[in-house]
DNA sequence: GTAATATATGAACACTTGCTCAACTATTCA
DNA sequence: TGAATAGTTGAGCAAGTGTTCATATATTAC
């Protein structure tokens, strides 16, 4: 398989995305439908700042997207990708 | 989408396995067979150091497999889900 | 206007990661 | 046996990551 060194480290860069378990939940939740992150912030059990700057880099990749609304900050995926590639990994997961 | 904390961390592992440029280009390469360690690290320009650093994360988590003969080690995939995980990743980042 | 709410941001810090370098094991060859 | 080859391993370190905490911004309610 050849492979550029540029798409390699956009290939890894991908799936750091999905390299933190806070970012993975983040993902989970935001597949039942777009949260806003005080909301994601309590299930989480995480600070929303915490949060906030998790969902930064998430945006930053594409992968989810923001609905600003009066105060809140409604996020949502923004990529049937990722959730291929979450159920992919999921897979690999439970199956041993 | 329901999930516990230790699938969050497990998701999370799996991920960070090809979270790596060096990685994900190992990976690349052993898509076309096996290989040794010395091939490997030609390949990618680096260290054999470096490499068998990598691939021993990479056999810990089940990624990759090796066969000894004589005083080479030859690594294969060992996972079919990975090169489903690869495949999905390069589509993503190819098409925009 | 002020106060309260919801989120974002930057700095600081602990922790992790990927490399290099040196030392080590294991195998082959002479 | 000793030297050469192939790979592994551990320590050390620079760079990166995820959190907290304090502060800033934006919107709503009064």
């Amino acid at each position: 398989m050849k492979l550029t060194e540029l798409k390699a480290i956009q290939l890894a860069e991908l799936f750091s995305a999905l390299s933190d378990a806070s970012r993975v939940r983040i993902i989970a939740l935001l597949l039942d439908g777009e949260m806003g992150v005080g909301a994601l912030a309590e299930k989480l059990n995480m600070t929303e700042s915490a949060v906030s700057h998790q969902l930064r880099g998430l945006r930053q990749m594409r992968f989810v997207r923001a609905r600003k609304s009066g105060r809140q900050v409604f996020y949502r995926l923004d990529d049937d990708h990722v959730e291929k590639l979450y159920r992919m990994g999921l897979e690999h997961v439970e199956h041993k």
